[in-house]
DNA sequence: CGTTGGTTTGATTAATGTCAACGCACGTGG
DNA sequence: CCACGTGCGTTGACATTAATCAAACCAACG
């Protein structure tokens, strides 16, 4: 399959041949981490950045109490800590979902391809656009119902793995527990699970083993006010009409 | 008083006297903007990066029915969509909550700053710092009570405040209205009002005027749940052991 | 003064969390 | 091959939290 980092990436930049090809030679290494492993622990100091290959993992952080609040979602093509080393020490927890391929690149590396300006325009694409998905979930969770949160999670997942073409048009692989669920939308598993089982009886949504298949695409994006436009996915709407190519009209 | 985007930007590296010196020069042209307006609507094409000089302001997205989630405060010194031309349209608004001194930046003029490696890397730490404060604001909506939220925003907002030298040990302007402090923490007026009231029963916290004062630093800090380690201010703690010069030691 | 924007209050309803039990599939070890 | 444990999903009863509705209140301001 494509490597998912060239194909996310290039939602950010114009790459030259060049260019794909660094980012193809990251890829050689990666390394496989079972489910349920910390790829890094919160008071760390990183000293690699982790690419997902392969696999879902996310970020998270445990309260006082316990309680476990996922923030992220990191999919294959996602970078999970570009530039944390900025930061220092790690505020918040990142772990495997499900055993996934991660390339653990030194920093040194990463610095090498920011001498690409288009990788580097890249990169800081896909940093504000992680921002972005932040905001939006903070929306989500903050003014939704919980069969609303439920429904925008999986519409924003179906966008993304179709970005990494990780996704057909309406299904995609879909291994969390309710748990992961649950602590991924600040809500208790009892309600994780009813929320789900509503979406179903309304005929948006069905799981056949670990596949999500969302029945009515259109349908689930109006029940759950999702808009895609936070993804700035779409790079063409991007430029200004100065900068239109000729080549990209028509 | 003391430029304010100088002093926050001084937690995310060294800067020169000349770095500060250009910093010092953007605060020249700042224009004053009154209450509730956009300084940036949702769905434009932004041309200028805006720095709070004083006053607060807030990013925002209004949801389909109509209610507003605010999902940041901009406090003096910050910067509210530095890069974000790279993501095209914005896809949210951002509107003062108080009469505010803003500094209109044409982004070529944010070019020529990342042109020193110090401010580079300040700027990188201010993105990637608002995007820790971001996660922790989804944490605490995700996983806190309503008095909690409460409490907690303050706490955030009292050592935001402190690092611009815009607050005294224990309290800062707080000009908000209920209606503001529940659309940022996804409750009702309602809830926001009762939620305030808590505190001050418990004798935490105080209103007089337009300033918030907090009685009990230790005890809010506790109840929120607060750490201040999102906020990576203290620098110090982030440069490795051998980055540490030795004017720093003792 | 009357209007406006903001705060406060009580009563009621709706949403969600908590607790506890049960079921089911899968894997492991006897 | 079966018994058992474990992790996960499902369900009902109940408690709690927060939203909604509606009214009153208050201060600032033209």
């Amino acid at each position: 399959m494509a490597n998912p980092w060239t194909l996310k990436l290039a939602h950010g930049a114009d790459l030259s041949e060049d260019d794909i090809a660094r980012l193809d030679q990251i890829a050689a290494g990666t390394v496989t981490v079972a489910r349920r492993r910390d790829l890094i622990s919160e008071g760390e100091n990183p000293t690699h950045v982790h690419l997902i290959r392969e696999g879902y993992a996310c970020r998270y952080k445990v309260l006082e109490d316990g309680s476990r609040q996922i923030m992220a979602w990191l999919l294959p093509g996602d970078i999970c800590d570009l530039h944390i080393a900025i930061l220092g020490e790690m505020d918040h927890g990142i772990a495997t979902l499900t055993q996934c391929d991660v390339a653990f690149v030194p920093v040194e590396t990463v610095y090498e391809l920011t001498m690409s300006p288009q990788i580097n325009r890249a990169l800081w694409w896909n940093t504000l656009s992680d921002e972005a998905i932040l905001r939006e979930w903070l929306v989500n969770i903050g003014g939704r119902s919980a069969t609303q949160r439920v429904a925008h999670l999986f519409c924003e997942l179906l966008a993304r793995l179709h970005m990494v073409e990780r996704a057909t048009e309406n299904a995609f692989h879909y291994p969390a527990t309710q748990r992961d669920l649950a602590d991924s939308l600040g809500m208790s598993v009892v309600q994780a699970n009813r929320s789900l089982q509503a979406l179903k009886d309304e005929g948006l949504i069905a799981q056949t083993g670990r596949t999500l298949r969302v029945l009515d695409v259109d349908a689930l994006r109006t029940f759950s006010g999702f808009n895609p436009n936070y993804l700035h996915a779409d790079r063409r709407r991007r430029l200004g009409p100065g900068l239109h190519l000729a080549t990209r009209r028509g």
